[in-house]
RNA sequence: GGCGGCGUAGCCAAGUGGUAAGGCAGAGGUCUGCAAAACCUUUAUUCGUCGGUUCGAUUCCGACCGCCGCCUCCA
């Protein structure tokens, strides 16, 4: 049975999709002004890629939509002062950024819309609002009216009493005529003539941050829709005041489970430019680092975890999938005797049912990691003393894709194709070892392992691999 | 000031009212021409500190110490 953490409950609940067999999931995606960071990806390709692969694993047909933020104040300020429209700005970005997710194994969304194509979206929300009593307009500028909306702050938990917020500086400093401090900007007024904005029906102008996944998500998904998801840090304002724009439209429902990912920290620090702590996933790659490594360490911890993002732990984490990796290659290799044998069923077994517990317990990866480890650990035992049997071979290797179709961690096999000349020393170095040349066999290990060319020598014969990536 | 999270071996960490998963690193061993890989053994009588509840707490409650986050368009 599923169970998710929901941010709106505050509690773990199971989860029950509003159709049978189908899920509709919003998650918030990245403001495309920067090199994304590697705490992006912790959100991105470790949780919502991990929540998306084991919701289709649960055998749900899926709509996953993921938008792109390509509209904020300082792509807006940017785009202004280098005279390059918005698209030519965030273009890079967005490219980059879906780059590293397919480097770090993650799928697609379904749809993954754009802010700047969806304006007549908001301004279609921002209209209902006004009809509703919910928003109004203000010196070109619409905003929303918190006080219409008694449920504000249902998610968030935000206490308006003691909080900063509601003292007088923000006040005085904003430019704007506002009703009352709370209220956000659903819509912004043009207010100099080379700032880039849109032509609506409301007018010149553009929109605030908020309305644009309130549009994008109902379009996509519908009114109400089953899981809402981002970064814990998008619970207030963002995701509160989605929830306000959203079911002050409709009067109905927005998102039945919000799911928010906690934030990593930077060798023991919080991540933050000034600090200069923070990595990028390019900055790892060109360090040597196997994307599947980066991706391994970002799920080991579970998403509501403040994972300590550290090189030695990468280090670590490259390591363990390589060893991982083995195992599967291993195993696939393995000459065994037909049949089966009970007790590997068994470790088969035990290891499918720990691994959906740890997943079924709000995508507990750690616990669906040691799972995916003791099978790891019990098989190459029996791979050692050769009582694994064919169906055992091949029920395992079945079970490690189930697995990794879910985790995406074993990364792909290697093309066994070497360049001839490898290839040559690899066989000249075995027929040494059988003249009992030894210096002559270490000779050309060491040559091949300063080439990057690891090998091993096995019972069925000489192995090699990679090191490294 | 308001709200929230965390503190478990050298490191990364899971977890539970009944006596500590997993990974990395370290030590010893099996195997090997030597390695590597794999496996075995070993590394927390103890889970920030002090109290309380309980037959029993790392797990619940309280206080304290330390770290972190949100309340500022940062995942």
């Amino acid at each position: 049975m599923l169970k998710f953490f929901n941010t709106l409950s505050g509690q773990l609940e199971e989860f029950r999709p509003m159709q049978e067999g189908e899920v509709k999931l919003y998650l918030c995606g990245p403001t495309v002004w920067d090199y994304a960071h590697i705490g992006n990806f912790r959100t991105f390709a470790a949780f919502g890629d991990t929540l998306r692969r084991y919701l289709k694993y649960k055998g749900y047909r899926l709509t996953h939509v993921m938008n792109i933020t390509d509209i904020e104040d300082r792509i807006i300020n940017f785009s202004r002062e280098q005279r390059v429209t918005i698209d030519q700005y965030t273009g890079r970005y967005t490219e980059a950024f879906f780059d590293d997710l397919d480097a770090l194994g993650a799928e697609r969304p379904e749809e993954t819309p754009r802010a700047t194509r969806h304006i007549p979206e908001m301004v279609e929300i921002i209209k209902r609002l006004v009809e509703r009593g919910h928003a109004y307009e203000s010196e070109g500028s619409y905003y929303y009216r918190i006080s219409s909306f008694p449920e504000y702050g249902k998610l968030s938990k935000i206490n308006f009493a003691g909080n900063i917020v509601g003292g007088s500086e923000r006040v005085s400093t904003d430019k704007y005529e506002k009703e009352d401090a709370r209220d956000f900007a659903l819509w912004k007024a043009k207010d100099a003539p080379d700032e880039p904005s849109w032509e609506t029906e409301i007018g010149d102008g553009r929109p605030g941050w908020h309305i644009e996944c309130s549009a994008m998500s109902m379009k996509y998904l519908g009114e109400t829709f089953d899981i809402h998801a981002g970064g814990i840090d998008l619970v207030f304002p963002h995701h509160e005041n989605e929830v306000a724009q959203s079911e002050g439209a409709t009067g109905k429902q927005f998102a039945r489970y919000w799911l928010h990912a906690e934030h990593l920290k930077v060798e023991g620090e919080s991540m933050s430019k000034s600090k200069g702590n923070y990595y990028t996933f390019r900055d790892l790659k060109e360090k040597g680092f196997a994307p599947v490594a980066v991706r391994y360490l970002l799920l080991s911890v579970p998403y509501r975890k403040q994972l300590n993002f550290t090189l030695e732990g990468l280090r670590g984490a490259a390591k363990t999938v390589e060893s991982l990796r083995d195992f599967r290659a291993r195993l696939k290799k393995a000459r065994t005797d037909a049949g089966s044998n009970p007790e590997m069923k068994a470790a088969a077994a035990r290891a499918l049912e720990e691994f959906e517990a740890g997943m079924d317990d709000d995508l507990n990866t750690s616990v669906a990691l040691a799972a995916v480890h003791n099978l790891s650990r019990e098989v190459n035992r029996a791979l050692d003393n050769h009582v694994v049997r064919e169906d055992d071979r091949r029920d395992i290797l079945d079970l490690v894709a189930r697995f990794d179709s879910v985790l995406n961690i074993f990364g792909c096999d290697e093309e066994v194709r070497l360049e001839d000349e490898i290839q040559g020393l690899i066989n000249e170095r075995q027929q040494a070892r059988h003249r009992r040349d030894f210096a002559r066999a270490d000779e050309i290990r060491d040559r091949l392992a300063a080439r990057g060319i690891v090998l091993e020598d096995t019972r069925d014969g000489v192995r090699w691999k990679r090191r490294g990536g």
